[in-house]
DNA sequence: TAGGATACGATAGTAATACTATTATATTTG
DNA sequence: CAAATATAATAGTATTACTATCGTATCCTA
């Protein structure tokens, strides 16, 4: 993938690190190296001293980037959303139909992900298959109400706005824009879970068949009597 | 709500327990108190130990039931998933129309838990507040396929596909019911979660909504031309 | 080029977690 | 009444998730 701003810099809310990772050497090999493990091994197991050992730097050095890895998580999972947007917005914003427009949209938030270029030191393929098996991790909290009051779901709720409005767009009178949004969203990264781990219970298991299922269920809601 | 059979009992995959907790006394104590403590203080700050002090008991004979609270978690899950198909069956099997039968199948999995007095050892509102906050932390795990295996998701799973076969008897030419049966079920615990959390990002704001969120959402999808 | 700020690494220490093991006591059952 | 079983009490371990301190290297600037 190709992009036409060069030097692009993802903006994640500052509350969320003690100290901006991409601002040294240092933290961009936190972020490449805390990707790369945490697909490893799953957050559960994933530690600052393990990672320490695998960067060659102390555990202590990472504590001065992120408060705990909880916060990490978050950093990732913005990141990943800001990354996405950045996406939509390119690809969405100078198409006028709305249906075309939301079935482009459906399909840059549906396809599989592959590699930026553009961003040397994050591994987007296995940022994707975190969000999938730790995003919801990440709010699933007894401090939800307080981070999210701090902000540091914002981009994610504007990814959740944007496709609901573009879906508003499409049928005003649909009462449930909002809801059928996260729907999409929450419900996309469930089935490329279920095709790794339960496949018996989707029909989403080659590739592409994610686009497919959620564009027939976005559009057979919307206009009741397309050929979808 | 009353049911015809009395002291009936939710099975669970023996493998998931150490001892069988409706077995004994304390066996229910721990299953009552790990509910409503679970529910309190959330899955991370949850410990054998507090459950012991809480119970008035040993945090050693906590681990004579269950091998952790991992397991402790796939076993309420599986009671609740168990609990609401034995619902499902019982108010749907005797409907022969597929579209009746569907309709009232999403209005058992969507609508909000009310307590079961059959069952006074568990507090099911308490426990529908877990599965809510909590479910998708028993299978997002690096353990998953394995646990998959030993067949700890099975009532899981058979929801689902009872649910699909509902949704593959209204359109058989649909296809993708079962993503859409598991879109439902999932998707239905995160507009709760929602709801309480993120009000900006969901539809599903007042009691009932869910309900017809989905309805609306299953029936335009399966009867293209139909007035939902 | 000296002096101060900043960054990083190394080490030590703490409270809590998630167990395991052993022994003692109480209760149930045959 | 003896044996089996269940539970309680205590102790102990490795790991986790930090915090604090200190020394050194590097960088920036006056």
């Amino acid at each position: 993938m190709k992009y036409l701003i060069q030097n692009l810099k993802i903006t994640v809310n500052e509350k969320i690190f003690v100290k901006d990772p991409e601002s040294s050497e240092l933290g961009k090999r936190i972020i490449r190296n805390s990707i790369e493990l945490i697909s490893e091994i799953g957050f559960e197991k994933f530690t600052f001293k393990k990672l320490g050992t695998r960067i060659g730097s102390n555990e202590s050095s990472i504590y001065r980037y992120f408060e705990n890895k909880h916060k990490l998580l978050i950093y990732l999972s913005s990141w990943y959303w800001g990354w996405l947007e950045y996406q939509l917005v390119l690809t969405t914003n100078s198409i006028d139909n709305p249906e075309v427009r939301l079935d482009k949209a459906l399909e840059i938030l549906t396809r599989p992900v592959e590699t930026d270029q553009a961003f040397s030191h994050v591994n987007e393929v296995a940022l994707h298959d975190i969000l999938i098996n730790e995003y919801s991790k990440s709010y699933l909290t007894k401090e939800v109400d307080e981070e999210n009051k701090e902000g540091y779901f914002e981009i994610y709720k504007r990814m959740v706005l944007r496709l609901g409005s573009m879906i508003a767009d499409v049928n005003p009178s649909y009462p449930f824009p909002l809801s059928l949004s996260s729907t999409v969203l929450e419900g996309c990264m469930h089935q490329y879970f279920l095709k790794d781990h339960f496949p018996s219970i989707t029909n989403c298991t080659n590739p592409g068949s994610p686009t497919d299922y959620f564009k027939s269920l976005v559009f057979s809601t919307l206009i009741p009597d397309a050929d979808v």
